[in-house]
DNA sequence: GCCAACGTTGGC
DNA sequence: GCCAACGTTGGC
């Protein structure tokens, strides 16, 4: 059982919007790094900080969970989405994205400001300079103090 | 394989 | 809207 911290900003896609529909496919993920940990790392079941970017306030807004193996990210093929890659082919997928489960929406967001406050959570990837990735592993113990900052 | 140019991310 | 940080692209 591993812990992540997977960025979206809300205006694309919001926590809400998970809750509204329980389960989402994380597409549009155009990092191979990021890439890597979801076909490589995640399994079923793994804890997810659901992280809200480019919003007011920046911060962590709930919980989520992997709730399905990494497939081939469908928008890859589309040529009418933004997400489209014409190196992809059916064969040769570039990108694949895990299926999310809503678990549960803080009563109010931990935003990135309390987690720089934090002692504890100092080593936190996303509180680093320049840490961009949109999908990072995030340490449990680390998993535990923001899922109590958060009310929960 | 180097690296400059360019594009994107994301906080502010 | 700005811009620092970083990833990707493409010429050589």
């Amino acid at each position: 059982m591993k812990y992540w911290l997977m960025k979206s900003e809300p205006d694309v896609y919001s926590l809400d919007t998970l809750a509204k529909e329980k389960t989402t496919w994380w597409e549009g993920v155009r990092n191979y790094q990021a890439r890597n940990f979801m076909m490589k790392e995640m399994s079923v079941g793994d804890g997810v900080l659901f992280y809200h970017s480019n919003a007011e306030p920046p911060g962590v807004a709930g919980l989520a969970r992997v709730s399905a193996p990494a497939q081939a990210d469908k928008t890859q093929f589309d040529k009418k989405s933004e997400y489209f890659d014409k190196k992809a082919t059916l064969e040769k997928p570039q990108w694949y994205c895990v299926q999310v489960e809503f678990v549960a929406k803080f009563k109010k967001p931990v935003t990135l400001q309390q987690l720089r406050e934090e002692k504890a959570l100092a080593e936190m990837l996303v509180i680093k300079k320049g840490q961009r990735l949109s999908v990072q592993p995030v340490d449990k113990k680390h998993f535990e103090i923001i899922k109590k900052l958060g009310g929960l």
